[in-house]
DNA sequence: GCTACTTAGTTGACACAATCAACTAATCTC
DNA sequence: GAGATTAGTTGATTGTGTCAACTAAGTAGC
């Protein structure tokens, strides 16, 4: 019954939410895209950050990620510092700015969120973030399965396949680890 | 505490959603996008379908409508037919191929859907739809209520501000009427 | 009927988001 | 040291969302 309406709810959930906080942002006077303030976030979070970690942790594209990261950076809000461990990465470390901005940014998600759930009890909204969590991570897990059979009906060419399947699976079976795990970070 | 998980739990779980949706239509062999599929079917499931009612039932721009459905009809999956009690809009129908990948498509969806819910029980699917739903409304009440005050803190300077937040909040207090009334359709 | 306003749809311009492929340079493995 | 792998970069392209200005058709008040 309600199940094929899944999907718009999910769409207009999404809008709705990415529209309230751009627009709570926008009222902050920070003029950052969604996904560079999420960025920003995962490198304040963690003071290890490498463009790396930030694109597993985001689960998106690392062409993607180091635009944004690079764009902070042209901001002034982080700084890539050389590695000691691994000459190919940088460490991401958040400027005294980009520690400002993301103090007001948390005010305003915080604002956002609380909006979002104003109409449900703390109980609800544990709830809905455990069955979202659950629900991520069977697509995940689904998506890793997936691209293993591929993997297997490909018979393994021995050295053609350079990244295709092959990443997809170990990145998607790794970022369904983490996003379990990871809550409790804040 | 998990409160401000919830922008990470919700980007997460679209990102896998729509991942999933893209790649079970893509191995149907129909080349649309997510956009495409949810005007077409918004086409399908309503005779008197216009323009206007499918960017109100879709929440998005008029302009992005506009696209979506003239790629549709070059596509030759809708029509378009003069709208005999307005000669400014036109009906939109869905022709025999649309149809048929409509069909397909929602056969797709079915899947996705399956796939994204395989971990929950039907009653979690309808708590967390109805989760979703509300918080959905509370975003756009949220937004209502703004655009509301905006006007009249505005005092109404009596014809200038043609568009702006007016229609914004009628827009959006329609949508959100129709958010909740209209889940039972399918 | 004329004038105002409103509404449906279109168009152009633009910003943001995502993905793919090809590439460099550093690292790891053997 | 040769060959594969990994971190990051770059270019190209597609999709998504928004805003403003515009045309043409309908509506209301007079």
């Amino acid at each position: 019954m309600s199940s094929l309406s899944l999907s718009e709810t999910l769409h207009r959930l999404v809008h709705a939410y990415k529209k309230q906080l751009r627009s709570d942002i926008a009222a902050q006077e920070i003029d950052l895209p969604v996904t560079h303030i999420r960025a920003l976030k995962g490198v304040c979070r963690n003071p290890e950050s490498t463009a790396q970690s930030i694109a597993l942790r985001m689960q998106r594209d690392k062409a993607q990620i180091t635009r944004v990261l690079n764009e902070l950076q042209q901001s002034g809000l982080i700084t890539k510092i050389d590695n000691p461990k691994d000459g190919r990465s940088q460490l991401l470390r958040p400027t005294a700015e980009g520690e400002k901005i993301m103090t007001q940014i948390n005010a305003s998600e915080r604002k956002t969120v609380a909006r979002m759930t104003q109409a449900l009890s703390s109980d609800e909204v544990d709830t809905f973030i455990k069955l979202a969590n659950r629900i991520s991570k069977s697509v995940d897990d689904a998506a890793a399965a997936k691209s293993e059979t591929d993997c297997l009906t490909q018979k393994r060419p021995s050295s053609k396949p350079k990244d295709t399947a092959g990443k997809g699976a170990i990145e998607l079976r790794l970022t369904a680890e983490n996003a379990i795990g990871e809550n409790h970070n804040e």
